[in-house]
DNA sequence: CTTGACATCCGAAACGTTTTGGATTATAAT
DNA sequence: ATTATAATCCAAAACGTTTCGGATGTCAAG
């Protein structure tokens, strides 16, 4: 049995109010009192039970993460970067973190959502990996839950997101191919139903378009963002009659997936055929050869979106309700930038 | 304000422990009444609060779980699938899961399990990647709180644990090695402090006995476990005056480094030099050339070790306590097997 | 009638805190 | 001596459940 205030009172002669407000610091207990409380509490190894304590203060100091994934077992690096980001910065103020895995738009993750919301387990939710119709962030607003997007949604809906400018990102990327001469560029894009998706089809449509080159629907093909998608597609896009020379792909697990099929059809990477990610994940520049991508600082994208999460649900006024980060291009040599 | 059981008992004119006890489904309610309380709570959107349900039941059905992680972030993939055998199984038990990043042997670490264990907020832990000294098994034992390990320590303690035998996987990859033909093989080990790497050393130095081959010390260096301690193990390996020519690697991200070593000083893996791994992260089949390594199943061991942890916690007998899982060799081609 | 059995309900306590609104006592000012 | 002031303390309520131990009413059997 746990030590509780009541445990601590007796031991002192003294209530329990005055043992909690003792150890809550307040101004009006005698010193000498205080001193005893806090012996006692020390002795006997007083630690409050948080449960009590957040049923009293209607508050849990506990944010939710639903981590979406593509089948139940998944390792994309970049989710353990941002978990690492989020909770650093939640045990920072003070926050826990309860997180599950749930595969996007299932019945299990709308429950794993109702539990945390209606369950009232958290305080507030971040949410990631927005899409173009999103439940989510439907169900969120209508209940006015706390929540911060890392994403932009379809809609002009206003709630406060956190998104990485993914149009510009492929636009340069494009252009920095076609900068090295490439004419034939295609494009293994994420699931269209993910906003970030749409935003880096169009920011490679943008690039072709403003080189004056033609959009070619047979150069796009989609993969759900796993290396083994990314080899796929990449078989697919370079056994076409007239292959492309330089393929820009939507993520860097994905890009090293087209790099393995590369040089599975003995292609030189960086010299036969430009290969460019997204993300910059730390295996990004510890590719074979090392790959070209634009890069989203993610670990920092977790802590600030932790971050707006806190001020949303303390009520504290968020500077930025709305950031739109510029993602950098990062030149390595699966580009073939060096050979040039 | 959340609809809570008094908003229902009003609503429907019967006291709360009748509306409790009708949606707890008990016997001594009346159809009737049963069926009005269904309705009303359904109108309101009444759902339980879990700190509630909490405080009273002296449970919160939710496990713990702190990562150990080296540096602010990390990336190591093997954690998120870690990460989603967990979760998945817990979600399917009905339990939650809290997690935090901690660096290992810190203050913060300790202060995180102090937060989970003594704050009462989860009813049981998992604790991965065990130390020899091992100050977490310490104070959950001497605390008896509920946990499970993956991984053993150094003393004798009975605790449940779930093991990788690491020993058999790495004298099964150098004998592997040995098999091809190779008689100088380095070793990039783990901080010796770390459990599993005393055992992974001890297959590896096993191996070369069995086969009459001499332990050079030199051939043994230590890495942080990352990609890039490996690269840099590798570079200082390989200038040795009488360089190895094969590496075996504790884990598959410092393997990675290691091969962009190999490549970078123009070596050609799997031919000129032969490197290995350990973990079958999926990165490891796509790597290039595809890497030869130990699989273990992390997915599985993190539905495992939740599932005993559950167990523990419900006071159910534990099939077995002490499981030791023999990791399998899987070959491909960064060993040269096909070459030979 | 009375009794017992059963069906249905409920008050109160408990879980461990925090907070509200005084109560009590001592001290200082008038 | 009276009164205001300040310094300490505390009982009780509240947070939203579950559970324990009856209470009440009905009905059939004696």
């Amino acid at each position: 049995m746990a030590v509780t205030l009541k445990d601590i009172a007796q031991r002192v002669g003294v209530s329990v109010t005055t043992v909690s407000r003792a150890l809550g610091g307040y101004e009006d207990v005698a010193e000498a009192t205080r001193e005893k409380v806090l012996h006692a509490a020390e002795e006997l190894g007083y630690y409050p039970s948080a449960t009590a304590r957040q049923l009293q203060k209607r508050r849990t100091d506990t944010i939710g993460f639903v981590i979406p994934t593509f089948g139940p077992r998944f390792s994309d690096p970049y989710f353990s970067e941002l978990l690492a980001g989020i909770g650093n910065e939640a045990a920072r103020h003070n926050f826990d973190l309860l997180v599950s895995t749930r595969s996007p738009d299932s019945p299990e993750e709308e429950e794993a959502y109702h539990r945390l919301v209606d369950g009232r387990r958290v305080d507030g939710v971040l949410v990631v990996r927005t899409r173009i119709e999103d439940s989510r962030l439907a169900y969120l607003t209508q209940r006015n839950f706390p929540f911060v997007a890392f994403g932009r949604s379809q809609a002009n809906e206003d709630f406060p997101y956190l998104d990485v400018d993914g149009q510009k990102g492929l636009r340069d990327v494009v252009q920095h191919l076609i900068d090295l001469g490439h004419e034939r560029i295609a494009y293994v894009s994420a699931p269209l139903n993910l906003t970030f998706a749409t935003h880096r089809l169009a920011g490679y449509k943008q690039a072709l378009e403003e080189s004056g080159l033609a959009y070619d629907e047979n150069l796009v093909v989609v993969g759900y963002l796993t290396e083994e998608d990314g080899y796929q597609a990449a078989h697919r896009l370079l056994s076409l009659p007239n292959p492309p020379t330089a393929i820009a792909v939507a993520n860097d697990l994905m890009a090293l997936g087209v790099m393995r099929a590369a040089h599975e059809r003995g292609l030189n990477v960086g010299h036969d055929v430009a290969i460019t990610g997204f993300d910059d994940i730390p295996l990004a520049a510890h590719a074979h050869p090392p790959l070209t991508t634009v890069c989203q600082p993610i670990y920092d994208i977790g802590q600030r979106v932790c971050r707006m999460l806190i001020q949303v649900i303390k009520g504290e006024p968020v500077a930025e309700r709305h950031i739109l980060l510029a993602p950098t291009l990062v030149i390595r040599e699966s580009s073939g930038a060096t050979h040039q």
